[in-house]
Formats: structure tokens, sequence, C-alpha cells
DNA sequence: CCGATTTAGTCCACTTAATGGATTTAATAT
DNA sequence: ATATTAAATCCATTAAGTGGACTAAATCGG
């Protein structure tokens, strides 16, 4: 439900509007955020001292435009206070990076572990030891971590783990094995849907697209109008099983012929005779035919998937990342053949093809990029109100 | 973007959600909606009498719980003055609803027409005759027609029906052909979306569904959290051409093995041997072995695309209507097999599946309880503030 | 059966946060 | 140098919600 506004509430949404119209404009004065928000300068001028004062916004020099009148100061997003941590924990890694208010990259921290040989406690005070690194360096930078986003490669409700498949994890509550360390308790989601977010904020600049994230499963994220689709349990985007040939192999879902058969990595590199995306992507290079064929089938069955998807969720893009990502030019033409041939005559824009230029740091940065697209919108906790008339205001 | 909250718009949200708590909790004391809404007893208290005053809530009796303290006066909404008009333009049939605040269907008017023979100019004015009348009997119940929708069986861009193709329309500016009867001019939209809506506020009372809208086409709409999912174009839903055997005989969208060509309404009534749903039901019910066959393999193509969609819609529940509606018992069972053994493994809870209790009546109901909506959510237009000190107020 | 208690709803003085117009400031144009 | 223009600030006003006091209308309990 809407919830009830108040003063109180008023504030801290006009807040969070004026400072999202700063990062959406670049450098902007204050006149120009009044005009763009609505509000007047007054109060634009007041909340804008507010957001200076916290550390939150900058003034940055004159754009001097050579018009006439008194030029604005430009105010934009500050990068040197505030600051968010993005974790990701996948099947033979686990990283670390901090991102301030302007989404500058300001660390990184990876670390190749085998997380499938441990158990979840091993693994998470592994990680544990890495964001305090990290946590500790953003200070000496002079950052405030003010919140954390955890991304794990299976579906999440709530800060509990459902199941991580390529980890062995069942039902593990993560929050509970982070305390202690980061305040806020990180919050956590799944790597698929954090990929989507950091493509969102840290890639193309599309706002609506589908973001496809093969990594040992396949799955995809949708955002609509910078916004990610969830479903109702938070497990939409299970590309990796969508049917593709009802009749085909048996799949470890249950199912036969789920696209993860055709396209999932395992599969990709069984059919190609390779070891890994790197030697794979070598082949393709040297134009090795058995590597090739496997990819056109990929292709084919994810064509396929994908149209479907396309069908049903209508995306404005779709963003072909993680081991996409490098074999996107072998793959994407069998990919649009496919899809092309199908939606052409009932849909006048096909979406595009495209590939991510994140590839696997996509996660860890959407998981970062969260946490400071919340502060953003809502900016309030962070932001001391400057009483406009302190006390004994009435002059006698 | 989110808008600026200014003293005015304060004051509008919170009318709209108190409406929508008397809504939510039926009648309800002023003392229960300042609890539900977080705002004070004052507050509610004038927003209900400029509610009252509008005509948009009533007084009930007192309910006299036999508990100490004065009772409160609950107020409910009001059906008596503001109402809204459902429009259904579709192959063979007109049809306008008129529906009343608390989602009391008042009046009710359907035509059997050929609109496939006829015009979108010849369809249209007929329809204006069909709203005209509505209207006219609306307001000799007392009743204000606050405004209308207008369901279509295509997609619909902001008035603009881009194909309808089993109308043979193409880019038909619907509002403008309307113009000069309804003010506003009616909302246009899709008739799979508007079913959908029409589920969640006349029928089972599910907030998460997706609701399968089998026609000649076959549409779907998701809703969640009881919002609904349109995509980045509004054509989200296209459930009827999901892949479902990529080989299979070609479909008029260019692709092959569509859902439709399995379990459309032509496909099925033609492998069932049978000229009409009526008519393929009675040889249903009789047990006929081809009607059964017929049946029980569009209910496995049901169940292939419902999978894939159930993978990246995530929804809570399935809801079959439209011509499934009345199939359901020869079907359902196909259908459940084939998900519950694709699904089952992969998820904790394979949605439900549900047949509709509305049929086709689902449509032309959405789209009026769609206006409902909106002025619940937002019916500052409909109440004139009553001024809290009219002008002169300093006693002295 | 009458006072105590409890809850609903209204009244009123106060607070918050925004508005709007006047004023000050700092540029460019003439 | 002066006029013009736009940015930013100042200040009195206004809209809308708050919170506590007050009144109203029930049930409870002796």
């Amino acid at each position: 439900m809407t919830q009830a506004v108040r003063h109180d509430s008023m504030r801290a949404r006009n807040l969070g509007v004026v400072l999202g119209e700063v990062r959406r404009s670049g450098p902007v004065t204050r006149a120009a955020l009044a005009e763009m928000t609505g509000l007047t300068k007054t109060t634009v001028s007041k909340m804008v001292a507010d957001l200076l004062a916290a550390g939150m916004v900058t003034e940055t020099g004159v754009p001097s435009r050579g018009e006439r009148g008194r030029p604005g100061t430009a105010v934009a997003l500050s990068g040197g206070r505030v600051a968010a941590l993005g974790l990701e924990i996948n099947v033979d890694y686990l990283s670390a990076c901090v991102v301030d208010l302007t989404l500058e990259v300001r660390l990184r921290r990876a670390r190749a572990v085998d997380n499938r040989a441990a158990s979840p406690v091993e693994t998470l005070s592994h990680l544990r030891e890495i964001a305090r690194e990290a946590v500790e360096e953003a200070r000496s930078l002079g950052l405030v971590v003010a919140g954390s986003t955890l991304a794990v490669p299976g579906p999440v409700d709530d800060g509990l783990v459902h199941s991580a498949p390529n980890l062995g994890w069942r039902d593990v509550h993560v929050g509970e094995l982070l305390d202690g360390l980061l305040t806020p308790l990180p919050t956590v989601d799944n790597e698929a849907n954090l990929a989507a977010l950091g493509e969102l904020w840290f890639g193309s600049g599309h706002r609506d697209f589908l973001h496809v994230s093969g990594e040992i499963g396949i799955g995809a994220g949708l955002v609509v109008d910078g916004a990610l689709f969830r479903g109702s349990h938070g497990l939409a985007g299970e590309l990796g099983h969508v049917v593709v040939f009802p009749d085909g192999p048996p799949c470890r879902c249950g199912g036969r012929g789920c696209l993860e058969q055709y396209a999932g990595q395992e599969a990709l590199l069984r059919a190609a005779g390779a070891g890994t995306v790197e030697e794979l992507a070598g082949r393709l290079r040297e134009g090795d035919a058995a590597a090739l064929a496997a990819c056109e089938r990929a292709g084919h069955a994810l064509g396929l998937a994908l149209t479907s998807a396309v069908h049903l969720f209508d995306p404005g893009t779709i963003v072909l990342g993680g081991v996409f990502a490098p074999l996107f030019p072998w793959i994407s033409g069998a990919v649009l053949e496919t899809t092309a041939a199908r939606l052409s005559a009932i849909r006048d824009a096909v979406p595009d093809l495209a590939v991510s230029r994140l590839g696997g740091d996509a996660t860890a940065l959407g998981a970062a990029g969260q946490v400071i697209h919340r502060i953003i919108a809502d900016p309030v906790a962070y932001v001391t109100a400057s009483r406009t008339a302190p006390a004994g205001s009435k002059p006698r």
C-alpha cells in the first residue's frame, strides 16, 4: 500500500527527488533544479545546503556559458564521503568492490577460492575477511561505507539463501553469519538480478532490457524503466529452464530440453570439446569447426528461449553477459537469425541484441550500485536538517 | 522519476491513502483509519468529512461490537454517486458495463455484432451508441460516469491500436473516433491485460497470478502484488506465441510450433472436429474420444508454455480464463501433469492452477474496475476541500 | 442505577515545510 | 558607467498535519 505522507516524509521524499535530479542531470544549478523538480528556488536552496553539509554534493566551478545574468554555481554528486560495498560469492571466487556516490569504483578485491569444497560457514568467514579489508581501506580513503549488498548464485528470500546448487548450499541464513561486521547488515540478492542492475548503472545506459547472465546456470534479469522485475517470490528470470526442445535431454530441474542443456556453460564446453571458456574462445578465433558448430547450436537454442522471453517480457533490448559476452561474435548470429524469423512478423520492433561491456564484473558492481541508488533515493538518514529559524528567531 | 511533493499533492495523496484504506478494510471507523494510515485522528476526520461531502463514502450503522467505550461510526465506500464505464470490442460482440465505487456491477449491455465484417468506423459508431445508452441509464440511476476504459483485442499504445488481427484493424486511433461522447476520453487497453485486472478485482481474490485468457489468440496478463506487468512497450504476455515445439506447424506470427497452434481456439476445435466451444464442451461431457484427445494435446502444449512462463514470470497462481474456463475439467489434468513434472524439482511451490469464475466477462469488468481503482487511488479531482478556517476566522 | 472507565470524534493552538514575491548578488550588454 | 538579466537568498505567508485537551457515548462494576 502507498504510505501516508506527513511533513517529515514530504521533506525526506523531496530531498531524494532533488538528489536524484542532481545525479540524473550532472552538475546543475539550484535554479535549474527548481525548474526540473517543480519545487521553488527557496526550497531547493535549503535542501542543497543540507546536502552540502552532509558531504553528498559539492559545488563545482561555474559553467560560465557566456550568457547574461548572474551565473549559477552548479552542484554535483560528491564522491568524497558516502560509499557502498558490493560483495559477491561465486563458485570459484569471492569479490568485493567499493563504489562512491558518483558510481565511481574506488576499490576492488577478488580472491580465487573453491567454494564448492568449503562449507557455507568457511566461505562466509573468508568473505568476512575480504569485506573487513575493503571497509578499512575505504576508510583510509576518507569514505564511509553506508551499506552493502551481497550477491549469491541462487534464489534468495530476505537474507535466506534457499538453495545455491552450484555451491552446494541449502537454506543458509547469510545475514546471521555476517553479523557484527557490517552495519546495517548487507542485503542479500540473487546474482542474476544484481548483474542486470550492474548493467543498468555501469553498462550501456539502456533503461529497458533483458540481461542474460550465463554462468554455470543461465539466469536473466529484466529491467523495465530502470526497475528490476522480480516476480512474486523473487524467482523470476530463470531463463535456463525455459523449454526449448520438449523431448530433449533431461535436465537437473526434472524437465527435459531446457535451455541450459544446450547453452549452459557445461553443455557448451562439452559440445565444443573445450575445458574452459577461454580455451573455447581461442578455438573459435582459430576457426575450429566443432567449436563453431557448438556455438551455432547454443545460439539457436538461446534464440528459441529468447523468442519466448520476448513474447512474455516484451523487453526493450537484450544484453548478453556472463560467458556469452566473450563468445558473442560466434553466438549472436544464430541468436538473431532465430529470433528475427520468429518475431519480426508480429512485432514492430525486434529487440536489439547487445553485448555486455562488463561481463562478470556486473554482479559486484550491481550489488554496490544498489546500495548507492537506495541512498540517493532516500538520503534523509544521512542529512541533518539545518533549522530554518534556530529557536529564538523572532527579532524582538 | 518520482515527483516532488508539495502541500497540495501531500493532501491529494493522503486522500487517496485514506480512501484506499476504506476500500481495503470495508466499513471502518475514523479512529481505525487513523491507526492504519498513520495519520492523526484529526486529519482523518477532516478527510472523511470531505469524502462524505463528495458522496464517495457513507456512514454505515455502528458495528456495535459490545466493547467498552464510545462506539465509532464506520464509513464505507458509497456506491451511490461515482461510477465507471467499461467497454469491450471483440470479434463477435460489443459490450458495456457500469460499475460503482464499491465495484458493484450496476448495469450491463451486450450486443452480438460481427465486427470482422465491419470497418473500424462502423464498429466504433456502433459502440458509441451502446456507450451512450449505458451512460444515460446510469444517470437515471443517479450515477455519474467519471471515466471509462475500452478493451480491444490487440496491442495498444496510448489510444492507438497497432493491430488487431482478428478484427482486421491496423493503426486505428480509437480515441479520436469516440470524441465528443465521453469526457474524459476513454483509456484504451488490451483485452488480455484488462481480463487479468478483472480477475484481480472481481475474481478469486488472488493478488499474484498469471491470467490466461484464451480466445482466438491466447494472451496472458501477469499481476504481481496487485499490479499489472506490461513490459517495455505494453506488449508483454503474448503467451500464444511462446515456442512449444520449435519444429511444429507454422504460425501466422512467422514462427513455428507456437502455443496457439496447439491450444488456440481454432486449432483446438479443428483437432476435436467441433464447430464451437459449446459443441466441444458437449462432446467432452459425452466422453467423445477425439475431443478428449484434442484437449489432452492442448493441455500438454499449454503446460509446456506455462512451464516457460513460470520460470520467467514466477507467478503466484495460474488462472485459466476465456475458452479455457469451460474446458478446464478436461484440460487441467494434462497441464498440471506437464508443469508439475518440470517444475517441482526446482521450485518449492509449483503455482496452483485455478479456473476463472468470470470467463469472458472479466474483460469489460476489468475495464470498468481500472477506472474505479484510479479514482480511489487519487480522488482529489472529485473532492472539494472544506476550508479549515473560512477566511475571517480569527475571532477578534 | 450512578460513577468510573474507555474509546470515538472534534476543537484549537502549534509545528513543519513549502510558497511567492522582494531583495541582493554577479555576471553580460550597451 | 549603467542597464539588463539571471541566480540565490530573505522573509512573511500559507497549506496541511500534529498533539493534547475536550466532549460524547458506550460498557463495567459496585
